[in-house]
DNA sequence: ATTATATATCTAGATTTCTCGATATGTCAA
DNA sequence: TTGACATATCGAGAAATCTAGATATATAAT
């Protein structure tokens, strides 16, 4: 874990918008792709294209800033068919709340 | 409070370091600029000149970084006649904790 | 007043990040 | 296999950050 890296990833207006979105995607992402049913959906994440709607910056754009989100730790990725589902690492993302409180 | 703000001071390890440092100065500034007694000195924070020493930058560059860093939040300066003392503002530093295990 | 010391600010080139459009790859449907 | 769609990767110009040296400002000592 690269603390730096977490850091970088977080320091972007929409990339902490994805995060904070990701949370509750029921909510943010309500007209969910008709790809996969909502349980499976929702649980397997949203994918690219519904969150590139709704940051409103390009496709390459977002797809480069959920892969660095991904590296970093924060986000994990699940494909399904053609369609890449990303969603929340909860679990690192609560070990680096831990981190923050103790090392920080 | 800004976060991105807080962020992106997060974002460089010499910042990171810095912070660090601060949280034991007794243990990371032991020859400390006799300035001072140590009591008021250590309560008061750790002067530039110390921490540019350790850091290993700049003069220039080690004053930026703290302004920028105070201006996030992390940090608070006394000034003491002709030296400035940094030290970390912990209120501001827990708070942002919570934010980030609620928020984020 | 002058000099010395500590810190802050200014300026600028090097590096990194941002962000896009274009293109490549992977998958599904016909 | 071909065509359509979703996503990933590439390449590049714009913007931001990094970092140093030079200079300015503030305080202290003589």
């Amino acid at each position: 874990m690269k603390p730096i890296n977490v850091f970088k990833a977080l320091s972007n207006e929409t990339r902490l918008n994805i995060l904070e979105w990701l949370k509750e995607p029921e909510k943010h992402f309500p007209k969910q792709g008709a790809h996969l049913p909502k349980e499976v959906s929702y649980k397997g994440g949203v994918c690219v294209g519904d969150i590139q709607e709704k940051a409103k910056v390009s496709q390459s754009t977002v797809s480069s800033y959920l892969n660095l989100m991904q590296k970093a730790g924060l986000l994990e990725s699940i494909r399904h068919g053609q369609w890449t589902y990303y969603r929340r690492n909860e679990e690192f993302i609560q070990q680096f709340a831990k981190y923050f409180k103790t090392e920080i």
